[in-house]
DNA sequence: GTGTAAAGTGCCACAAAGTGAAAAGGATGT
DNA sequence: ACATCCTTTTCACTTTGTGGCACTTTACAC
């Protein structure tokens, strides 16, 4: 199960370090494509077929479904990581989720995301999450003993 | 069942000691979170793993599921207990919750939080604390058969 | 083709973070 | 008071991450 954060850098040629604690569970070679919310997503080589068992689900008369494979299937990069334990993240995608130096890795259990930092901060600073919600979901979620 | 308020210094690496009282019931590995409150959670990995299967379940479609996986696997990190009783506590978990130095551990039945200690010395001074508020608060709730 | 620039790869050295072990100090129970 | 267990502090060591540099490959223009 993939989880934590964590605050990289990239290298002047694009190169981010995963982190060693992720690397275990993600595989030497592993898959990002565009994600949702501004972010990359990265799986596993196994996650990445059981994601795309699901795409393949999906309708191709529905144009909206057309779009949402497309979407993640073009996107998609095949990703290995070298002796240093860093991986090159093609010019494309650097471009989509706007990584240039400060990004984000982080672990949301059967993928990660790599967010640029100030997004990342941005997005945990809005509100969607308040106390209260937060507090409710876990509850019903059975969390909180109640 | 976690129980019970212990007071402890982080050293200067961030590690914490896990009170002797509490290392039995929660195990050698734990997960800790970010919490409600501006604290931290605990939980044993049994309590974890339930959990875990239950986010699971959420899809990724739904912006509002995203979210909340998000803030909670990004957000946990798994810990291990070392032969002098410290754990590391991540730092960003660190940041997260304002701990320094001073820190309180408090046991509250499934889990156990952790705490800056000049923050839970506050919560704990704030009038709605007061043990005949929430012993009403209780009654409301149908708490104690009254 | 040749030359040049940009992109990608590999390696090394240094810095920072994390881990482990020992010893000293406190508290507790007998 | 003594013995034992728990906690704190300190230090040394290992692992992980960063930045720089040089080399290779690719792309493009001439």
């Amino acid at each position: 199960m993939l989880i934590g954060e964590y605050e990289h850098s990239l290298d002047v040629k694009g190169r981010l370090i995963m982190p060693a604690k992720i690397r275990e569970d993600l595989g030497e070679k592993f898959i990002i494509t565009k994600g949702l919310d501004g972010c990359l997503f990265g799986f596993s080589k196994n996650e990445w077929n059981n994601f795309e068992e699901k795409l393949k689900t999906l309708p191709l008369t529905n144009k909206d479904a057309r779009d949402f494979v497309r979407f993640f299937l073009s996107g998609a990069t095949e990703c290995e990581i070298d002796k240093q334990g860093r991986f090159l993240i093609a010019s494309n995608l650097r471009e989509y989720a706007n990584l240039e130096k400060e990004a984000v890795i982080t672990g949301v259990g059967t993928r990660i995301e790599i967010w640029n930092r100030d997004k990342w901060k941005t997005y945990n600073s809005e509100e969607n999450l308040s106390a209260d919600q937060i507090a409710e979901n876990m509850a019903n979620l059975g969390m909180l003993g109640i």
